[in-house]
RNA sequence: GCCCCCAUCGACUAGCGGUCCAGGUCGCGGCCCUUUCAAGGCUGAAGCACGGGUUCGAAUCCCGUUGGGGGCACCA
């Protein structure tokens, strides 16, 4: 039987990353079988809907590179489905009203069980089950009864969700045999924590999708580490693309205990899968992000400058940081200054009728007017940098300089010169 | 309180009875490279929660303890 895995995600926010994992692993696993990857949307608590959730909720997801099959879907489109089979169980007597509700009569011997693809047998006693609402006063049914009921509709062959249902997983297996439905296959993942072992949450960092794009993460980079929190495919690998994680993912290697969100190994990630651009992609990242965080920058500077920081920054937020003294004007420290006003001098001497102007001639000259001051390289180019960058952290001077071109640069040395002096 | 789940370096993990005085990655320390910051190379410290079993042999299997987490809604 082909695979028919699905992501379920209820309106009332945004994507939150844990809910990424879940998704992910489902999306790996259709796409290594060759299955099906649904969306549905759960929401049949009205009440705590935001409007523009779904949208947000797909957005993320096409950012993320997760294509679902098919159209996604509405639980509550199946209202009155939901409500004719549970008016079916109240006449067979498997359900029964109360104040208006309608409940499911849970057998109350023997135990529930299954074999859940992550944690293994998994045992509940029949006892301990409450009858579990079905339909609510008002005909709208609940979470746990339209859920495994769709997962039957849908032919969902494997349920791979986070391990807080696990309590539900007993309670949906009994109702799905009362209407003589398939049990899905069902997979468990552990939650996510922070830092401090706790869910993660706001508090922790970012938590939704929309954060980390606006941080500068790449959605491969998230996928990577994602992936890697609670899967490994061995010992050893830790970068992979999404086709190889496509590739290689499997259920059972899935881990059963919960892990911990490590923002620096994030970064560190990100930074490798950066790097791994080539430069006309990374320009193009830029592009967009600073796109879509208020920067009108030029896309051409932008693709000029960003060879000389991709192996600088981890994440494409720290660009306007790095190379923002390409787009605008500089106001160097005065106290970084201190003590280069000679060096000022001399590299304005330099530079001045220089010729080619490229970054092996400016580090030629500037070198040479160094050695003549009796300078160590350190001491001779630091106000250089500060004067021309407006920063003592920058990209490569030569490089910068060059790329700023003759007239900005010696502009920008006198005007550091006069603050110096 | 009741039910369920989890437990290898600070973090993510490999390990599915001997090849492990436990390997990889992040982070941390040191060294190298170097025009700053990174990146890169080399290197160091750091772990099988505890107690019982089973076995010739246990990080690996069983039981218990402790510690974490989740659930017990006409929420999902």
């Amino acid at each position: 039987m082909a695979v028919r895995v699905r992501m379920a995600p209820s309106p009332t926010g945004l994507l939150h990353i844990g809910n990424v994992r879940t998704a992910l692993f489902n999306w790996l696993y259709a796409r290594h079988e060759g299955g099906e990857f649904r969306l549905r949307i759960e929401n049949t608590d009205t009440s705590r809907e935001v409007a523009e959730a779904v949208d947000q909720i797909q957005d993320s997801l096409r950012w993320l590179g997760l294509d679902w099959d098919g159209p996604h879907t509405f639980q509550l489109d199946r209202m009155d489905d939901c409500r004719r089979v549970a008016d079916e169980l109240l006449s067979a007597g498997k359900a029964y009203e109360d104040e208006g509700a309608i409940r499911f009569r849970m057998p109350d011997e023997g135990a529930t069980a299954w074999d859940d693809v992550v944690r293994g047998r998994i045992e509940y006693p029949n006892e301990k089950l409450h009858d579990v609402v079905l339909a609510r006063s008002d005909g709208r049914p609940t979470y746990n009864f339209a859920s495994p009921l769709e997962d039957v509709w849908d032919g969902i062959t494997h349920v791979i969700r986070g391990d807080d249902h696990i309590p539900n997983t007993p309670g949906q297996i009994n109702i799905i045999r009362a209407i003589g439905g398939d049990v899905p296959v069902y997979g468990h993942v552990p939650m996510i924590n922070g830092a401090d072992g706790k869910p993660l949450s706001k508090r922790h960092g970012s938590v939704s999708v929309q954060d980390f794009r606006a941080d500068g993460y790449l959605p491969e980079a998230l996928l990577n580490f994602l992936a890697l929190l609670g899967w490994a495919p061995d010992g050893e690998t830790t970068i992979m693309s999404r086709e190889e994680l496509v590739d290689r993912f499997s259920l059972d290697r899935v881990s059963s205990s919960p892990a911990q969100f490590d923002y620096q190994k994030l970064d560190w990630m990100n930074g490798v899968h950066l790097r791994e651009l080539s430069p006309e992609e990374f320009a193009h990242r830029l592009v967009l992000w600073l796109g879509e965080n208020g920067y009108d920058w030029p896309a051409e500077l932008v693709a000029r400058t960003a060879p000389l920081v991709q192996e600088k920054i981890s994440r494409l937020a720290e660009f306007p940081g790095f190379a923002g003294f390409f787009f605008g004007d500089v106001e160097p420290g005065a106290a970084d200054l201190d003590g280069g006003g000679p060096m000022l001098a001399a590299a304005d001497e330099a530079l001045a009728s220089l010729e080619p102007f490229d970054a092996a001639a400016i580090e030629a000259a500037l070198r040479d007017a160094a050695d003549r001051l009796g300078l160590k390289p350190r001491q001779a180019f630091q106000p250089i940098r500060v004067a021309v960058t407006g920063s003592k952290v920058s990209p490569g001077l030569f490089e910068s300089i060059e790329l700023l071109g003759r007239e900005t640069t010696l502009s920008r040395l006198r005007a550091a010169a006069d603050a110096a002096a």
